[in-house]
RNA sequence: GGGCCAUUAGCUCAGCAGGUUAGAGCGCAGUCCUGAUAAGACUGAGGUCCCUGGUUCGAGUCCAGGAUGGCCCA
């Protein structure tokens, strides 16, 4: 045995340390700098470009975290194997509601007031310290998993650099008119006084919420009616609504224009006017209802009609707009109310005509804004309904919902009211105080984006790689084509604030684009914006250009998207400072995140490159060139993983179990990047056994015996490959290819299973056929083993090489420990990392199609045979006699010629023989070449079929032999080739046989055993118990061995006397005795049922 | 209500220029092999390829409609 100090490579355990091993591989890199040499050492003019979406640290984070970060760290360390430079600057997100909500939850606030109580500088203090909270668990995650960023230079969204970069962006688009104000309606809670994101609306909807259902009628003027409704007596137009209290804010009723109304007499003289559709399910209880007249929905535009309250006689404004502008109206200016058209218009429930309150509804805004209705808001953002009391009905100063009651009274008293019932329907409730949420129509800024719609369309059409494909025109594009103005105001504290500064003179507005413009433009001392948030930024008065004026910021922040999607430029304060870093930069190559960020991140960082090229102020349309976008993370049961839900999986416990590499396995192999993913930590270790810990056995193998043998790389001159070294090569080199193939379109799954099936057959192929290989030396060996075994070690050696880099970008650790081990502790030239070591090429001359087709057919032939070895129950220890094979060309023929000592020593048999053609042992299946017939055939094939599956066997023999002489058959009038059938053929089943077969494939063993063949197995037999008792008796593999075999059984006693040598040979027994005194380490058997006492001693 | 994706064995997933008997891994049962041994090989059981129509000589694969789940948006 050799000595440790001796050995070539480093000795390793038997199973896979994963927990040592990484921790001493961080440890390595970080001593050795590795990250930031694998950037410096590449090239300065080949960058690419990786931008970090920067995540939330006020969370722990999960492993849905870590499945975005493991694919952003495999493209940048592929990459720059490939030579390519990747700086990888990390980055935080830090503004926005979601941190705002965790302080006040800590905080005990629950309302604006409260927190301005509690001081807007005090809170915002508060949320810069808690959104930096988990930092730490996120930096250690990152560093467990491997993700290669740079977090001590990371950007964050607070920072005063960052916030200034974003003002310059405001200020570009201000410039070119591309900012504006305008109401929007959004879901708001009255108690908490704010606008609802819809991601927490989402959370807070109940369902079987009671609500009335109330039924209105609003009297037409009769003058205004089409001709065909006129008549003598009033018409009422009915409307149905959920929500009585924004009946006093109604400024029109819409219709469907396509939709055909009816103008029904009720039994008491009255006339309603609704949807002919709606009028049985409406009025079906009421007897004698009678249809008097039909008018399309069309002419029904511009009937007008009497209100129900007229609120402006109570203290409220109408408005009305212009463009998006609301004016105030003058009392003596109002237009009546009137009917118009709108394509929202529902026939499923209502009466066909619906009410419209421009300030409570998305709806009913926008059609208000396009039909140049009113605009009437009598209800505040506590929802109170406002106005004086004493000049108004009973509601006013009333909670909204409190309201209804009265609406609904007063209206049944003046006969307005046709009925009210109670429905249940799913409303939404503020998530924090379950207060009913109103839709609101209040004032917001927004970027005209939808004016630059076509150019994101074609930038997202021509200038992204999208991952997966369907994202661009699907969930992407499609969104992008119905594009609307982003709203970017938030009515909140903890954010950057917008630079937007309005005259308290002449409400002129202007942006500014700079903290020096700001100090230079501030009325009195230059203000210290050291930190530019609220409240400081508040106190800034500026001069206005055109009064001379106090101008005053709004109070709005900005919404924390547009602070993700500034980071291209924030991240270097650009154009402020690092103008060249910029330009290097931008746009990145290489972006990813999972799928929700779609309409999120991605559409910022896109939309805000388009808006600044079109102003000329970046030089593409674009910040990005490659988005991998990743399906989410699921359970076990295919749900979300939510907090609510408990069903989180935290990352620990997997990293800890199984480790990081096999984390990264899994999230790479188990689905395609881009589809959700089923996860559990047990697929996690089933990845790991099974590829894993499957490359760790048969680089712990190949350790294991270079150490016995003393082999060092330095040894590669001697040793003529065989075909199965050539084999594994070619493999390895149509690999390399594969795995260059997927990366470059960033497929890691394809990657990944390609790397999973090559070590599959490295390891139960190549290494199980060169195992004898390996031993050799310890027999001593001639020269033609020599060159054998030298020739597997070069071969293993090259393979495991090449694999660790392979491997790098996506195993980073377990590619390592093989790369330093085997490379770079052997040779000071080489990379002393392989993550900065150059990208394997695949060499084309190292491909064998040929052999590698071969290969696959002898796979294929010995699998039968064990097969049928299985069949007949005859264990593969028993040698047998020959095996005949029936393979369906002469090419295939030739190989199994060619690889008979491989088929053979596979399966323990003395003779490989070829199946004749047509020999009447066989029986021939003929079944037409569906591929090759079918478009020349077509409506003929079943008869085709037919005639052939019904074929008499000599009949089939005899076609069989025909063809395969280049002849062709006519069968059912249509003359075949070969090329138009396909041959199965099976073995005759003779009574000494036993076979098995594929679609072309026919293996048969002779099954007869003849005397010397038993004695052959019971010495195998008995091999395989002194080799238990060598393992069991704790030798080294390489030991020699005294041996004694003591059995009274004529037989066996027999079969050891003839195979004495061949049982010596396989145990390294240097001497074999059959009695005599017993060795220490013994064992008694019982082989084929005779006894036998074994024991043994190291030579 | 709209868009996108998915639905194939008990579980996780392949397969799809339309082609004959739909595969792999895990799990289960059995057998074998073992000088990589907490591995490995073979066999078996296990499928209305979500449903309904259509195109076609032929559909898991293409088309239409629907169902269920996931995501995004109203």
């Amino acid at each position: 045995m050799s000595d440790e100090a001796h050995n070539p490579f480093r000795p390793i355990d038997a199973m896979l340390p994963h927990t040592q091993l990484e921790a001493e591989t961080r440890e390595f890199w970080r001593e050795r700098e590795i990250f930031r040499r694998s950037i410096e050492e590449r090239p300065a003019d080949a960058v690419f470009s990786f931008y970090e979406g920067p995540p939330t640290a006020n969370g722990a984070p999960g492993v849905h975290h870590v499945l975005s970060r493991v694919f952003k760290d495999l493209f940048p360390r592929y990459q720059t194997m490939r030579g390519r430079r990747v700086p990888r600057k990390g980055g935080w997100d830090t503004h926005g509601l979601p941190v705002e909500l965790e302080v006040e939850r800590e905080l005990g606030l629950s309302s604006k007031a409260e927190i301005e109580d509690y001081g807007i500088e005090r809170f915002n203090q508060q949320c810069r310290e808690s959104v930096m909270r988990y930092v730490e668990q996120w930096e250690d995650m990152t560093d467990r998993v491997a993700f290669w960023i740079d977090m001590s230079d990371a950007y964050r969204t607070y920072t005063p650099e960052y916030i200034e970069s974003c003002w310059w962006i405001f200020k570009t688009l201000w410039d070119q008119d591309l900012i504006y104000e305008a109401r929007r309606t959004t879901p708001h809670c009255p108690r908490c006084e704010t606008s609802l994101s819809s991601h927490e609306v989402a959370q807070g909807y109940a369902e079987d919420t009671p609500d009335p259902s109330i039924w209105i009628r609003f009297r037409a003027h009769n003058d205004t009616l089409p001709s065909a409704l006129r008549h003598t007596g009033p018409t009422d137009l009915l409307a149905w609504t959920t929500t009585p209290w924004t009946l006093p804010a109604n400024s029109g009723l819409a219709v469907a224009a396509d939709e055909s109304y009816a103008a029904v007499q009720l039994p008491d003289g009255s006339r309603l006017l609704l949807a002919e559709r709606l009028v049985e399910r409406a009025l079906g209880d009421i007897e004698g209802v009678r249809v008097a007249a039909r008018v399309d929905g069309a002419k029904l535009e511009g009937v007008t009609y009497e209100g129900l309250y007229e609120p402006e006689q109570w203290g409220n404004s109408a408005w009305r707009f212009e463009g998006a502008r609301l004016v105030e109206c003058e009392d003596d200016e109002l237009p009546a109310r009137r009917v118009v058209t709108a394509d929202f218009v529902s026939m499923e429930e209502g009466s066909g005509i619906v009410h419209i309150a421009p300030a409570f509804g998305e709806d009913d805004y926008l059609l208000g804004r396009d039909a140049g209705l009113l605009f009437r808001q009598p209800v505040d953002l506590r929802g109170l309904m406002t106005g004086d009391p004493s000049a108004g009905p009973s509601f006013v100063g009333k909670w909204v919902k409190d309201a209804d009651a009265d609406v609904i009274a007063d209206l049944d008293s003046r006969g307005q009211l046709l009925r009210q019932q109670t429905i249940r329907h799913t409303y939404p409730f503020c998530w924090r105080c379950d207060t009913p949420l109103l839709y609101y129509a209040k004032p917001s800024w927004y970027i005209a984006t939808s004016r630059l719609r076509d150019s994101l369309l074609d930038s997202n059409e021509h200038l992204i790689q999208w991952h997966p494909e369907h994202i661009r025109r699907g969930r992407y594009g499609d969104w992008l084509s119905n594009n609307v103005d982003w709203a970017i105001s938030r009515e909140r504290y903890w954010g950057t604030p917008l630079p937007f500064w309005r005259c308290e003179s002449c409400g002129r507005t202007d942006c500014v684009g700079s903290f020096d413009e700001l100090r230079r433009r501030a009325v009195g001392d230059p203000p210290d914006l050291s930190d530019p948030h609220r409240p400081v930024v508040d106190d800034v008065l500026i001069r206005c250009e055109a009064c001379g004026g106090e101008a005053r910021r709004i109070p709005e922040v900005a919404d924390a998207w547009f602070d993700s999607g500034a980071m291209p430029y924030a991240q270097w304060h650009y154009p402020f400072e690092n103008q060249e870093l910029f330009a290097e930069r931008f746009p990145a190559d290489f972006i990813c995140e999972a799928v929700d960020q779609t309409r999120g991140w991605f559409y910022s960082l896109h939309a805000e490159a388009v808006l600044l090229h079109n102003a000329e102020a970046v030089p593409e349309p674009t910040s990005f060139r490659h988005v991998l976008s990743l399906g989410h993370i699921l359970d076990e049961q295919g749900e979300k993983m939510s907090k609510s839900r408990g069903n989180v999986v935290d990352p620990w416990s997997v990293l800890d179990a199984h480790g990081a590499d096999a984390l990264r396995w899994y999230c790479y192999v188990a689905s395609p990047a881009g589809n959700p993913r089923r996860f559990s930590e047990r697929l996690v270790g089933e990845a790991q056994r099974r590829f894993l810990h499957t490359l760790w056995n048969t680089y712990a193998f190949f350790v294991t015996y270079a150490n016995i043998d003393g082999w060092r790389p330095g040894d590669r001159a001697v040793g003529a490959p065989l075909d199965l070294d050539r084999w594994i090569l070619s493999e390895l080199h149509a690999l390399i290819e594969r795995v260059t193939a997927a990366l470059e379109a960033y497929d890691a799954t394809d990657a990944a299973r390609a790397l999973e099936r090559f070590v599959d057959a490295l390891s139960n192929w190549y290494v199980r056929r060169s195992r004898r290989r390996f031993w050799s030396s310890a027999r001593g060996g001639a020269a033609a083993d020599r060159s054998a075994k030298a020739a597997a070690y070069e071969t293993l050696y090259t393979v495991l090489t090449t694999l660790a880099r392979l491997l790098a970008p996506m195993t980073p650790y377990l590619a390592e420990e093989i790369w330093r081990n085997l490379v770079a502790e052997q040779d000071a030239d080489a990379a002393e990392s392989v993550h900065l070591a150059d990208w394997p090429t695949a060499e084309a001359a190292q491909i064998d199609e040929r052999l590698n087709t071969e290969m696959a057919l002898v796979q294929r032939v010995a699998s039968l045979g064990r097969a049928a070895r299985s069949n007949a129950g005859i264990k593969v220890r028993q040698p047998l006699a020959a095996v005949s094979v029936a393979v369906p060309t002469a090419a295939d023929a030739a190989a199994v010629e060619r690889h008979a000592e491989t088929i053979a020593d596979e399966l323990n048999v003395k003779e490989v023989k070829l199946a004749e053609a047509g020999s009447d042992a066989r029986r021939y299946t003929i079944k037409p070449n569906l591929r090759v017939l079918g478009p020349r055939l077509g409506p003929q094939l079943p008869a085709l079929r037919g005639a052939l599956s019904s074929l008499a066997p000599e009949l089939a023999a005899h076609i069989v032999q025909v063809v395969e002489t280049g002849q062709t058959v006519e069968i059912e009038g249509i003359s075949l080739g070969s090329d138009d059938l396909l041959i199965e053929s099976e073995a005759g089943g003779g009574a000494d046989t036993a076979s098995a077969e594929d679609e072309s494939c026919s293996v048969s063993l002779d099954t007869r055993i003849s005397e010397p063949l038993a004695h052959e197995g019971l010495a195998r037999e008995v091999i395989h118990r002194v080799q238990s008792l060598r393992r069991d008796s704790g030798l080294h593999p390489a030991d020699r061995i005294q041996l004694v075999l003591a059995t009274d059984d004529a037989e066996l006693g027999a079969a050891l006397r003839a195979f004495e040598s061949l049982v010596a040979a396989e145990t390294l027994a240097t001497r074999v005795a059959h009695d005599g005194a017993a060795h220490p380490h013994q064992a008694a058997a019982s082989i084929e049922g005779a006894p036998l006492t074994l024991s043994l001693a190291r030579a």
